[in-house]
DNA sequence: CGACTATACGGAGACAGTCTCCGGTTAGCA
DNA sequence: TGCTAACCGGAGACTGTCTCCGTATAGTCG
């Protein structure tokens, strides 16, 4: 039983370094969180993430007071990889349909990380006391690099907001996941976005 | 207790009359879940609407089987006023860009019913065996009307597909809905979309 | 190395919501 | 008035959330 993950779910040590045992079930705790949001969703139970780590209810409540904070710490590399995704995109000065397409798809991606994800990233995009907040600044910052750089090179239409057009990417992660439609079906829809914020356009 | 109320709540019977005390308690039940879903949002306790309805939670179960089911219930003449809606938007006859406009506020406004309910509407979409995908059809049917109509007049671009248009507009409402952004704030979305999807438009 | 204490554990159980089962009630009809 | 099919409703099983507190132990210090 507790089959845990032994993969890179190690986790450098919080401001106050825990006692071993505490760090011990801490980890167990994030990898078996990890396992059961990855077959039941953002809502999975969290008494099952428990009994799957061994250990209590208790000791899960007292490290993540709230289910929030317990994705929050699942996602402890995510916010590095969005932002290495959304540098590269930059980086890869291609024509500004081309960046798009690439970046919203990885934004898609990342906002999909189970399912559940990317409304629970939505809902906490406009309150700062979730703990997930500091996520979506994450998102939102890489987000607006690219739609920074693109609006620096002339590419996209004036008073075009990153915020704005990040709210309407999440919404399409959102109904693409909850309506089970794979990822590819959003194209068109990301399509049309990028028309949207596109200052030259073929007029097809 | 118990306050129904007496509003145009009233229901025509269903296909297979309902004895006189099962017709009275359906109605009661709408009239309740309608109060609590409005308070409480689409996850507002069944059992509480069973209690506010004066009845069982057995009495509840019978007539509802499911959550959707209520939802369903209670979206009696929401239909007709979405169709209307689309219906009244096509007459107007303005310019694309105003139909538009003035189309996807409506849409948002009838998808944000209650809170909860875009979300439920969006996760519906393409699953034929929930009890509110008749409700999805209605929405994909009235938003057809209107971009079918802009089509027509070569207002829109080629290819625009209302289904993916009507999937848009659904993640919009469903971020603002759980974000809690009031309607307004969607605006600047809307006119990504409508950008996306009109043939012509300044290229400011 | 043994004792001490802050730290952490974990499970019993209170609470809330979902949903079912079935003994009792009643509307509608002859 | 009496019969029966239709209906009611609440007790309670079940699942998931979250807390409290007695017990255990890691880390430290003499």
């Amino acid at each position: 039983m507790v089959p845990v993950t032994s993969t890179e779910d190690a986790v450098e040590a919080p401001a106050k370094p825990l006692r071993a045992d505490a760090q011990r079930n801490y980890d167990k705790l994030v990898a078996a969180a990890r396992e059961v949001f990855a077959e039941r969703g953002a809502e999975g139970s969290l008494d099952e993430i428990a009994k799957r780590a061994g250990v209590g209810p208790g000791t899960l409540y007292r490290h993540f007071p709230t289910r929030d904070d317990l994705i929050d710490a699942l996602m402890r590399d995510w916010s590095a990889r969005v932002l290495a995704d959304s540098e590269a995109a930059v980086a890869a000065d291609l024509p500004a349909r081309e960046t798009l397409e690439r970046w919203f798809m990885d934004l898609i991606k990342h906002l999909t990380l189970h399912r559940g994800a990317a409304a629970k990233l939505s809902a906490a995009f406009d309150d700062p006391a979730s703990p997930i907040y500091r996520k979506c600044q994450m998102l939102a910052d890489a987000n607006d690099l690219v739609v920074s750089h693109l609006t620096e090179t002339h590419a996209l239409r004036d008073n075009v907001e990153s915020r704005q057009v990040m709210r309407l990417v999440s919404g399409i992660a959102t109904v693409a996941d909850a309506s089970g439609i794979p990822i590819e079906e959003a194209a068109p829809m990301l399509d049309i976005v990028i028309d949207g914020i596109l200052r030259d356009r073929a007029t097809s």
